[in-house]
DNA sequence: CATGAATGAGGTTTCATTCAT
DNA sequence: AATGAATGAAACCTCATTCAT
């Protein structure tokens, strides 16, 4: 029980830094982002952050990691319910463009670091595998739909980049309030693009 | 003609410290280069640079210019000599993959940014501005294409983000090393994925 | 009685502590020793230490004054015994050199500091006492010597201080592993070169 | 020349913030003195100071080494001057005595860090080498001096230790203000202890 | 009493930028 | 024009010490 009770406070004090960095982080990048203001930010001294977090990166990561794994869980429970590759596929647009509409501040940190796979040695490694993990469960998705003749017979890796980036591509024209379209205005222009079968629903 | 002189000798300076920066820049991001190594890297002391521009944020952005108006000339001249929608597209496409294959350390930083609108507010507009030109000039001739028929019925402006980010996600694979697709290759299977006429080329 | 338990509690904490404290101090020098290092290499929260001593400095005094304490009542003793000036004064010797070759790790906080005129104001009058409890007692007996005929008619103040000082690099260079020679030795070798009766003994 | 403008330059600061220095480290100790400090007893701005020394502990060795040099090449250049190793022997002393009595901020950092030998592991292999140079110097003049007679056949190691340690003995009390001895004094009464023959001097 | 948690007050170091030659 | 030198402003991080349970 006492394990418990320190556990939920380190747990609580974490998240507490977390989504204070996050935001931060979310609005002016990595580097630019003090320990200072993400203390103060999250109502405590410089030096309690460092209690729980032993540098700035790791913060950093804490924060992609959590969001990372949170959506990937939430994508990976709406495919399981979908049946058909093709619903599965759009269980898996539709989380994401759904998460990241919720999660605003979040997308700019996600999707600005996984835009930039090339950068800083450390982390990438971590990031590559989040990207790959995430990728290869739409991919290998997508090579279920091109069986089943609801995807074209086209080189799966490239669908599934195009998704995958359609995605992100979406999301991006809309957190700068480029478009205005809804997710299911964005889905189904998604599924004429991308299945097979390009007659409209009914 | 001592004024031609003086700026020919000034224009070489700039390309000398933009060409080393943007080396940098794309192994290690705008943030952890310092002024200091662009300066030995393009052989100056670092007073001299300053000389030639401002600031740091100077710096990067004219790398990212120079890149980008390059990246525009060269895609809006092969775009000229296609004929017909879906074959100006196609050199769109090709154009950039071609380009940032040859551009390697270009790729991190300027396409990596472009997921990055959380940076120093002073960068935004600007990244952003060069953003839209190249969409829009994507879009437009989509907008053409889909009017002749060549394109389905779909927004064009999902088109053309799905088709403007389907070929930055090529591009990540391909520097990841992900993927070892040919230019060629690619570019007809995103013919197949986004033109109305699906059949293979003959 | 009570009372009496308490104290013991409380002299047997304050006793790991500084024997803790002490072994840390005499590795690594009283400012680069972190109160967490004392705390944990005694077995105790950080929190903990602060019940039994009110700052950092004070654990040092401690360190310092205990054995101090112990190394002046050896000393003192082992004089007692002694009968005549020259075979105190040996005595003060050899209980010094054997004593810090049983507490090597002490050796080095305790003797060094005497050099360090440095220090923290505070501990400076207390360094300053303990040398000259010490160094006053060699003196005295010198000077009886003296009298005696057993010393050279020569300024006891020097002499104090060349066999106190003596002692101490005898000490210096056992402890580098410069010297391999045995206490019996070293203080034939000062009997000889201090003792007005320079003959070899039987 | 131009090599010899910039040398001169650096040399010069060097010197400057080595000097500041010294005289802190002398007074508080190496720890608790700040670069803030060093740099505005040197008169100029922190960063100036990072431009000669790469951190606090380069400056403090600097300081150290230079001071130790220095009295080197001066106790070298006594002795040489001295006929016969009692003289040289005295020369060592006198040296040591006067310069230390001319330089009394140096002799706290000086002797204080080699008093400190067993301490702080990355300094100690430079300090003990400086240490063994000098005290291998007296040890092999006394040798001499023992072969020729003019010390007592005791060995040179213990005599060179004692003669040494005693040396610094006399500068702790001088400097502490507990003696007021003179050189001279100081001198003849060492020579009465430690030469064979021990007639006062006319 | 014992301790986990919190923190204020610096410490060292870095770096974009300016100055003076 | 080119540069070596200088610097202010901060950044990250540490640690002795206090608080609250």
């Amino acid at each position: 029980m006492k394990r418990t009770r320190h556990e939920v406070l380190s747990e609580f004090r974490c998240s507490e830094i977390v989504d204070a960095a996050r935001e931060l982080f979310s609005k002016r990048g990595m580097e630019s982002v003090t320990i200072d203001e993400i203390a103060s930010a999250a109502g405590m001294a410089k030096a309690t952050v460092y209690q729980y977090f032993p540098s700035k990166q790791d913060i950093y990561l804490a924060a992609l990691r959590m969001g990372a794994q949170e959506l990937l869980a939430m994508t990976e429970a709406s495919m399981e319910k979908a049946q058909g590759a093709a619903a599965k596929v759009e269980a898996f647009v539709r989380t994401r463009l759904e998460y990241l509409r919720r999660n605003h501040e979040f997308f700019a940190v996600y999707h600005s670091e996984f835009g930039n796979l090339t950068h800083p040695a450390g982390l990438n490694r971590e990031f590559r595998t989040l990207y790959r993990r995430q990728f290869d469960r739409l991919r290998s998705v997508i090579e279920e739909g091109i069986q089943s003749g609801e995807f074209p017979r086209i080189s799966s890796d490239v669908l599934a980049i195009c998704i995958y980036e359609a995605t992100r591509g979406l999301m991006l024209h809309h957190s700068l309030g480029w478009s205005q379209a809804t997710v299911d205005e964005e889905v189904a222009s998604l599924r004429r693009i991308f299945l097979l079968d390009r007659r409209e629903e009914s």
